[in-house]
DNA sequence: CGGTTAGATAACCGACTGGTTCTGCAGGGG
DNA sequence: CCCCTGCAGAACCAGTCGGTTATCTAACCG
Protein backbone atom coordinates (compact mmCIF):
# COMPACT_ATOMS: atom_id res chain seq x y z
CA UNK A 1 0.00 0.00 0.00
CA UNK A 2 0.98 3.71 0.32
CA UNK A 3 0.70 4.10 -3.48
CA UNK A 4 2.52 7.37 -3.13
CA UNK A 5 -0.10 8.88 -5.37
CA UNK A 6 -0.23 11.47 -2.96
CA UNK A 7 1.68 13.64 -1.51
CA UNK A 8 1.92 11.50 2.17
CA UNK A 9 0.83 14.03 4.92
CA UNK A 10 2.21 11.85 7.54
CA UNK A 11 6.05 11.37 7.05
CA UNK A 12 8.52 9.43 10.02
CA UNK A 13 6.08 7.60 12.63
CA UNK A 14 2.81 7.78 11.66
CA UNK A 15 3.38 4.80 9.48
CA UNK A 16 0.51 2.53 9.67
CA UNK A 17 -2.51 4.09 12.00
CA UNK A 18 -2.57 0.73 13.96
CA UNK A 19 1.21 1.45 14.91
CA UNK A 20 -0.08 5.16 15.91
CA UNK A 21 -2.45 3.84 18.02
CA UNK A 22 -0.60 1.60 19.78
CA UNK A 23 2.35 4.17 20.14
CA UNK A 24 -0.19 6.54 21.45
CA UNK A 25 -1.39 4.24 24.38
CA UNK A 26 2.08 3.28 25.28
CA UNK A 27 2.06 6.04 27.50
CA UNK A 28 0.49 6.18 30.95
CA UNK A 29 0.08 10.04 31.04
CA UNK A 30 -1.72 10.29 27.22
CA UNK A 31 -3.93 6.48 28.44
CA UNK A 32 -4.97 8.98 31.87
CA UNK A 33 -5.31 11.62 29.49
CA UNK A 34 -7.95 9.47 27.44
CA UNK A 35 -9.30 8.56 30.96
CA UNK A 36 -9.99 11.93 31.79
CA UNK A 37 -11.94 12.87 28.61
CA UNK A 38 -14.50 9.98 29.38
CA UNK A 39 -15.95 12.56 31.74
CA UNK A 40 -15.82 15.33 28.90
CA UNK A 41 -14.45 17.73 26.89
CA UNK A 42 -11.73 19.81 28.79
CA UNK A 43 -8.97 21.83 27.77
CA UNK A 44 -5.63 21.81 27.93
CA UNK A 45 -4.82 23.47 31.41
CA UNK A 46 -7.58 21.27 32.91
CA UNK A 47 -5.68 18.32 31.18
CA UNK A 48 -2.31 19.51 32.92
CA UNK A 49 -3.15 20.22 36.30
CA UNK A 50 -3.22 16.54 37.25
CA UNK A 51 0.34 15.57 36.01
CA UNK A 52 2.94 17.92 36.92
CA UNK A 53 4.07 18.70 33.78
CA UNK A 54 4.12 22.04 31.53
CA UNK A 55 1.38 23.00 29.51
CA UNK A 56 3.31 22.50 26.52
CA UNK A 57 4.56 18.60 27.55
CA UNK A 58 0.53 18.50 27.71
CA UNK A 59 0.42 20.16 23.86
CA UNK A 60 2.70 17.33 22.74
CA UNK A 61 0.95 14.87 24.21
CA UNK A 62 -2.39 15.99 22.84
CA UNK A 63 -1.02 16.08 19.27
CA UNK A 64 0.69 12.59 19.39
CA UNK A 65 -3.11 11.48 20.60
CA UNK A 66 -4.89 13.64 18.06
CA UNK A 67 -2.36 12.15 15.26
CA UNK A 68 -3.54 8.86 16.26
CA UNK A 69 -7.31 9.82 15.80
CA UNK A 70 -8.19 9.24 19.61
CA UNK A 71 -9.23 12.75 20.45
CA UNK A 72 -10.57 15.48 18.26
CA UNK A 73 -9.42 19.27 19.12
CA UNK A 74 -12.18 21.99 19.20
CA UNK A 75 -12.22 25.78 19.34
CA UNK A 76 -14.15 27.89 22.06
CA UNK A 77 -12.49 31.18 22.53
CA UNK A 78 -9.11 30.98 23.79
CA UNK A 79 -9.34 27.32 24.55
CA UNK A 80 -8.99 24.60 22.48
CA UNK A 81 -11.07 21.62 23.93
CA UNK A 82 -9.95 18.21 23.67
CA UNK A 83 -12.73 15.68 22.97
CA UNK A 84 -12.35 11.53 22.76
CA UNK A 85 -12.60 10.12 19.47
CA UNK A 86 -12.78 6.18 20.52
CA UNK A 87 -13.19 4.97 17.30
CA UNK A 88 -9.87 3.56 16.98
CA UNK A 89 -10.07 1.45 19.76
CA UNK A 90 -12.75 -0.49 18.25
CA UNK A 91 -9.51 -1.56 15.76
CA UNK A 92 -7.78 -2.48 18.97
CA UNK A 93 -10.13 -4.34 20.59
CA UNK A 94 -10.65 -6.30 17.35
CA UNK A 95 -7.07 -6.95 17.22
CA UNK A 96 -6.49 -7.60 20.74
CA UNK A 97 -9.53 -10.33 20.36
CA UNK A 98 -8.20 -12.23 17.50
CA UNK A 99 -5.43 -13.78 19.85
CA UNK A 100 -8.84 -14.76 22.77
CA UNK A 101 -8.09 -18.22 21.71
CA UNK A 102 -4.08 -17.80 23.27
CA UNK A 103 -5.11 -16.28 25.78
CA UNK A 104 -5.44 -19.82 27.68
CA UNK A 105 -1.89 -21.21 27.21
CA UNK A 106 -3.50 -25.09 28.04
CA UNK A 107 -6.20 -23.89 25.44
CA UNK A 108 -3.51 -23.13 22.88
CA UNK A 109 -1.49 -26.40 23.71
CA UNK A 110 -4.89 -28.51 23.65
CA UNK A 111 -5.39 -26.75 20.00
CA UNK A 112 -2.09 -27.39 18.76
CA UNK A 113 -2.79 -31.30 20.20
CA UNK A 114 -5.92 -31.24 18.09
CA UNK A 115 -3.95 -30.23 15.43
CA UNK A 116 -1.62 -32.87 15.42
CA UNK A 117 -4.38 -35.65 15.82
CA UNK A 118 -6.40 -34.88 12.71
CA UNK A 119 -3.68 -34.01 10.44
CA UNK A 120 -0.77 -36.82 11.74
CA UNK A 121 1.48 -36.10 8.60
CA UNK B 1 10.80 9.06 40.93
CA UNK B 2 11.19 5.30 40.69
CA UNK B 3 10.72 5.25 44.87
CA UNK B 4 13.83 2.90 44.42
CA UNK B 5 12.80 0.78 47.35
CA UNK B 6 13.39 -2.38 45.75
CA UNK B 7 16.04 -3.79 43.01
CA UNK B 8 14.14 -2.73 40.19
CA UNK B 9 14.57 -4.99 37.76
CA UNK B 10 13.18 -3.16 34.63
CA UNK B 11 15.12 0.21 34.48
CA UNK B 12 14.17 2.66 31.65
CA UNK B 13 10.90 1.63 29.19
CA UNK B 14 9.29 -1.10 31.61
CA UNK B 15 7.72 1.51 33.51
CA UNK B 16 4.32 -0.52 33.83
CA UNK B 17 3.47 -3.71 32.20
CA UNK B 18 0.12 -2.31 30.22
CA UNK B 19 2.92 0.84 28.55
CA UNK B 20 5.49 -1.94 27.52
CA UNK B 21 2.80 -4.53 25.91
CA UNK B 22 1.49 -1.25 23.86
CA UNK B 23 4.89 -0.08 22.81
CA UNK B 24 5.86 -3.81 22.51
CA UNK B 25 2.22 -3.75 20.04
CA UNK B 26 3.09 -0.46 18.54
CA UNK B 27 5.25 -2.05 15.96
CA UNK B 28 4.19 -3.71 12.57
CA UNK B 29 7.11 -6.42 12.52
CA UNK B 30 6.61 -7.26 16.14
CA UNK B 31 3.19 -7.78 15.18
CA UNK B 32 4.08 -9.60 12.02
CA UNK B 33 6.15 -12.01 14.26
CA UNK B 34 3.23 -12.60 16.93
CA UNK B 35 0.60 -13.19 14.00
CA UNK B 36 3.22 -15.90 12.81
CA UNK B 37 3.30 -17.28 16.53
CA UNK B 38 -0.42 -18.55 16.09
CA UNK B 39 0.45 -20.73 14.03
CA UNK B 40 2.96 -22.55 16.33
CA UNK B 41 6.54 -22.04 18.14
CA UNK B 42 9.07 -21.04 15.69
CA UNK B 43 12.79 -20.31 15.74
CA UNK B 44 14.30 -17.02 15.29
CA UNK B 45 15.49 -18.20 12.00
CA UNK B 46 11.96 -19.09 10.35
CA UNK B 47 10.82 -15.76 11.39
CA UNK B 48 13.08 -13.88 10.35
CA UNK B 49 12.91 -14.98 6.63
CA UNK B 50 9.84 -12.99 5.61
CA UNK B 51 11.19 -9.73 7.27
CA UNK B 52 13.95 -8.35 4.67
CA UNK B 53 16.31 -7.72 8.28
CA UNK B 54 19.13 -9.15 10.30
CA UNK B 55 18.95 -11.86 12.34
CA UNK B 56 20.14 -9.12 14.93
CA UNK B 57 17.08 -7.15 14.59
CA UNK B 58 14.97 -9.88 14.97
CA UNK B 59 16.75 -11.03 18.19
CA UNK B 60 15.92 -7.70 19.68
CA UNK B 61 12.31 -7.32 18.54
CA UNK B 62 11.76 -11.25 20.53
CA UNK B 63 13.24 -9.10 23.28
CA UNK B 64 10.94 -6.47 23.24
CA UNK B 65 8.27 -9.29 23.18
CA UNK B 66 9.16 -11.43 25.97
CA UNK B 67 9.90 -8.37 27.94
CA UNK B 68 6.21 -7.56 27.38
CA UNK B 69 5.39 -11.26 28.00
CA UNK B 70 3.78 -11.88 25.18
CA UNK B 71 6.19 -14.59 23.92
CA UNK B 72 7.95 -17.06 26.08
CA UNK B 73 11.68 -18.77 24.85
CA UNK B 74 12.18 -22.37 25.05
CA UNK B 75 15.37 -24.12 24.39
CA UNK B 76 15.91 -26.72 21.67
CA UNK B 77 19.40 -27.90 20.72
CA UNK B 78 20.85 -24.41 19.15
CA UNK B 79 17.51 -23.35 18.47
CA UNK B 80 15.81 -20.96 20.57
CA UNK B 81 12.41 -20.95 19.55
CA UNK B 82 9.66 -18.32 20.40
CA UNK B 83 6.30 -19.46 21.67
CA UNK B 84 3.27 -16.78 21.79
CA UNK B 85 1.78 -15.98 25.47
CA UNK B 86 -1.33 -14.10 24.81
CA UNK B 87 -2.39 -13.38 27.98
CA UNK B 88 -1.09 -9.42 27.71
CA UNK B 89 -3.63 -9.45 25.24
CA UNK B 90 -6.59 -10.05 27.18
CA UNK B 91 -5.87 -6.83 29.32
CA UNK B 92 -5.56 -5.22 26.18
CA UNK B 93 -8.88 -5.86 25.51
CA UNK B 94 -10.24 -5.43 28.33
CA UNK B 95 -8.42 -1.61 28.42
CA UNK B 96 -10.12 -1.09 24.85
CA UNK B 97 -13.30 -2.64 25.97
CA UNK B 98 -13.80 0.37 28.54
CA UNK B 99 -13.85 2.72 25.95
CA UNK B 100 -16.85 0.62 24.18
CA UNK B 101 -19.62 3.13 24.98
CA UNK B 102 -17.21 5.70 23.27
CA UNK B 103 -16.99 3.92 20.14
CA UNK B 104 -20.15 5.70 18.87
CA UNK B 105 -19.55 9.08 18.59
CA UNK B 106 -23.29 9.83 18.69
CA UNK B 107 -23.79 7.60 21.41
CA UNK B 108 -21.89 9.55 23.56
CA UNK B 109 -23.30 12.75 22.64
CA UNK B 110 -26.33 10.73 23.82
CA UNK B 111 -25.23 9.34 26.86
CA UNK B 112 -24.00 13.14 27.75
CA UNK B 113 -27.23 14.62 27.32
CA UNK B 114 -28.81 11.84 29.45
CA UNK B 115 -26.62 12.70 32.02
CA UNK B 116 -27.29 16.34 31.57
CA UNK B 117 -31.06 15.46 31.84
CA UNK B 118 -31.45 13.21 35.03
CA UNK B 119 -29.22 15.50 36.99
CA UNK B 120 -29.79 19.25 35.90
CA UNK B 121 -27.65 20.19 38.66
C1' DC C 1 39.00 -32.49 17.10
C1' DG C 2 37.63 -28.68 13.77
C1' DG C 3 33.95 -26.60 11.17
C1' DT C 4 29.33 -25.02 10.58
C1' DT C 5 24.90 -23.49 12.05
C1' DA C 6 21.79 -20.64 15.23
C1' DG C 7 21.52 -17.12 17.83
C1' DA C 8 22.76 -13.57 21.43
C1' DT C 9 25.49 -9.58 22.64
C1' DA C 10 28.11 -5.26 22.06
C1' DA C 11 29.27 -1.11 19.83
C1' DC C 12 27.67 2.14 16.96
C1' DC C 13 24.48 5.10 14.18
C1' DG C 14 20.53 8.23 12.80
C1' DA C 15 15.94 9.21 14.05
C1' DC C 16 12.43 9.87 17.17
C1' DT C 17 10.49 10.77 22.06
C1' DG C 18 9.44 13.19 26.15
C1' DG C 19 10.56 16.67 28.64
C1' DT C 20 12.19 21.54 29.37
C1' DT C 21 12.15 26.90 28.52
C1' DC C 22 11.23 30.75 25.78
C1' DT C 23 8.77 33.12 22.33
C1' DG C 24 4.56 34.13 19.69
C1' DC C 25 -0.31 34.72 19.00
C1' DA C 26 -5.40 34.75 19.50
C1' DG C 27 -8.88 36.39 22.16
C1' DG C 28 -11.48 38.39 26.42
C1' DG C 29 -11.55 41.84 30.35
C1' DG C 30 -10.39 45.96 33.01
C1' DC D 1 -6.53 50.34 24.51
C1' DC D 2 -3.40 47.52 26.85
C1' DC D 3 -2.63 43.62 29.12
C1' DC D 4 -3.50 39.14 30.77
C1' DT D 5 -4.90 34.43 30.00
C1' DG D 6 -4.55 29.96 27.36
C1' DC D 7 -2.31 27.66 24.42
C1' DA D 8 0.83 26.34 20.27
C1' DG D 9 5.41 26.25 18.30
C1' DA D 10 10.49 26.37 18.06
C1' DA D 11 14.87 25.36 19.93
C1' DC D 12 17.23 22.44 22.74
C1' DC D 13 18.62 18.26 25.53
C1' DA D 14 19.02 13.50 27.26
C1' DG D 15 17.41 9.04 26.58
C1' DT D 16 15.41 5.37 23.87
C1' DC D 17 14.49 2.82 19.43
C1' DG D 18 15.22 0.32 15.36
C1' DG D 19 18.49 -0.93 12.55
C1' DT D 20 23.33 -2.18 11.14
C1' DT D 21 27.97 -4.99 11.44
C1' DA D 22 31.22 -7.53 14.00
C1' DT D 23 32.28 -10.61 17.69
C1' DC D 24 31.17 -14.36 20.67
C1' DT D 25 29.15 -18.65 22.69
C1' DA D 26 26.51 -23.01 22.28
C1' DA D 27 25.49 -27.04 20.12
C1' DC D 28 25.44 -30.40 16.32
C1' DC D 29 28.13 -32.93 12.56
C1' DG D 30 31.90 -35.24 10.20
Amino acid sequence: MTAATGPDTQDAPGRDPLSAVFAALADPTRRAILARLTEGEAPVGALAAPFAMSGAAISKHLRVLERAGLITRGREAQWRPARLDATPLREVAAYADGFRRFWDESFARLDDYLARMEDPS
